[in-house]
DNA sequence: AGCAACAGTGTTAACGCTCACATCGCACGC
DNA sequence: GCGTGCGATGTGAGCGTTAACACTGTTGCT
């Protein structure tokens, strides 16, 4: 058993127990062509003999490749997000790259410009940033950070690719759905106004809406918690007391739809006999809530992965100048027993 | 305006702009003292105008300290490990470390293997592994990989220190809370058997229930989803239906309990008029279910600070052979709707 | 006055690796 | 039989930083 007197083993003793140069222990490593069978044999023992494993240190200082992406995210208390980044993080450990994630709290330009420039000091390649709030996303695109940056969520235009599911198109599908049920018109409980998700969601409803020449109801807006649906569906319920008729509300999001569907059944309203009710996201509850939420899917870990790749074929060509193409993935409608047609 | 040709400018290059040497910059990024007002004024300058931001590889390489902490979880699409990755990286960054993230769909010794390795490859510092089944933490313990580690939720005596919340007691308290309340004993839905924390659950949960004199049913083992809970809480319906005594059930999760809940609701058992039931963890939609749901709080943000904590103990006296002590924190019963005395 | 101590700065040598190039031997072609 | 080319290997430089030490000038003490 040789030894390297307690330090951890570096390339040349590697060299030395086999009795080549350190410079052939390097090309065995990286898979060099080249080299002759039995001394790659050889170099194999040696480094299997000491325990040797190669500095990546060493390696990024002169190759000026850290292979370190980095990920910027929102609260990760959120199922989208969370999913979002474990899609992320999948993606770049199967391309070879390492994950740096930072949280951000506060999407302030300071609390921004903090996150990135804990990314930059690590000398990240390329950077991944969950951006789901208009300040955040504009704090992005104004303060100097890692590139290539690739968005998720972020609306678009401000400079870098954006990866996110079509919010519009889900939206319209739930209120076309609903419309479809018989019903003369679809309320909305909508997400935070300053998330792009929510005011994509919101357009989407109001367009399919007037599309089929319905009225528009006001509006409802939360803050995506299950404890603000349930005081927008004691709203709700009121307008409804109060004459206006509501058979169909649609939810920007499962959370806010258990508070709503919580608070319908305090008013003694019935779901969906008196009222239907619409979420989105498809958290794994929703189909066992009660009554199974319809809701309409976001395939969180395949925007996660997609938006990966936009990173990487931003990284092989990186002396390209023109932002590389948005991607979209398609939102479904998943229908359950939230859902049905109004009362007669 | 000073320029460095296109590459990004290195301490040579603000140390010839201020006119001073090299050391001299680092001195004065580094902090040190011994350097004349003056001349860190004429060197802060110069980084500011060049851009100048130090080569994080160059340093670890001679420093020897890579400031980045690995963390190991499992699915992230469970709330638990979710929300503690979320405080072990507030906590990293505020110790001013980098944390890379790796997560393992497969807790098999090779899965286990694979993710350590990339994690070794790095060279992070110290390594957090959110670590809940049993599989996982044996492959943690006899494989190679990142030390110093700690283990959340881990069990205790595989040779590394255990952070984690008292999941017996938080059992033992939801037992109690349904006996007080006069139920004369509790059925139990466990969590996946080759989870700790789910083995923990079922053994407070016994454990109270033996020491109160009270029968023990047979538990039913689920898979912490909500589907498995909706089985399972018709299979509990069932028993009810056969003449069993069925008015108290503890689920060892709340997305577990939330289709639970379901189940009973569909055999016509009323929440809690019929049956109650109490849940763990706390999960946001909790209040918001119908009925509010009685559950256990753990607060995960906690733990990963808590763990976090512990690893930098261990950091700063890397020549201590003993394992460092584990740290628990406690759990803690929120009572809500889902609980009430059994029917008369 | 003379010498030690110290603040302020520069010089040089690592850290462990990859890259570019040099070297050497051997098969091949005419 | 000798240049040509290529496979296989070694040598040296350099990546950007910090650590160790050397140097200079000033201060303070005897």
């Amino acid at each position: 058993m040789s030894t390297t007197g307690g330090r951890s083993p570096v390339m040349s003793d590697v060299a030395k127990v086999a009795g080549v140069s350190h410079q052939t222990v390097s090309r065995v490593v990286n898979g060099h062509p080249n080299v002759r069978e039995e001394t790659v044999v050889r170099v194999r023992r040696a480094i299997a003999e000491l325990g040797y494993h190669p500095n990546s240190t060493a390696r990024a200082l002169v190759t000026r490749r850290t292979n370190v992406l980095g990920a910027l995210t929102v609260d990760t208390t959120l199922f989208g997000p969370a999913q979002t980044l474990s899609g992320i993080e999948r993606a770049a450990r199967e391309a070879g790259y390492f994950l740096s994630i930072v949280s951000v709290d506060d999407p302030s330009p300071d609390g921004v410009a903090e996150a990135l420039d804990h990314l930059v000091q690590q000398t990240v390649e390329g950077c991944v940033a969950i951006a789901p709030q208009r300040e955040l996303v504009h704090a992005l695109a104004d303060l100097p950070g890692p590139r290539p940056l690739v968005a998720v969520e972020g609306g678009e235009g401000a400079g870098f690719p954006v990866v996110g599911v079509d919010q519009e198109q889900g939206a319209r599908d739930a209120v076309r759905h609903l419309l479809g049920l018989g019903h003369r018109t679809v309320h909305h409980v909508a997400g935070r106004t300053d998330w792009l998700e929510a005011e994509a969601r919101v357009h989407g409803w109001r367009e399919e809406l007037l599309g089929s020449g319905r009225e528009v109801p006001t509006p409802l807006a939360g803050d995506w918690s299950p404890r603000s649906g349930h005081e927008l569906g004691r709203r709700l319920a009121e307008r409804q007391a109060m004459g206006e008729e509501v058979t169909a509300v649609f939810v920007a999001n499962d959370q806010m739809a258990v508070g709503v569907l919580k608070a319908l059944h305090e008013a003694g309203l019935g779901v969906p006999g008196d009222v239907s009710v619409v979420g989105f996201d498809d958290i794994p509850e929703a189909a066992y809530l009660t009554p199974g939420l319809t809701t309409v899917v976001q395939d969180f870990t395949r925007v996660g992965a997609a938006a990966l790749e936009v990173l990487l074929g931003a990284l092989e060509t990186p002396d390209r100048t023109d932002v590389p193409a948005d991607r979209t993935v398609p939102a479904v409608l998943r229908v359950r027993d939230s859902s049905a047609p109004p009362p007669a």
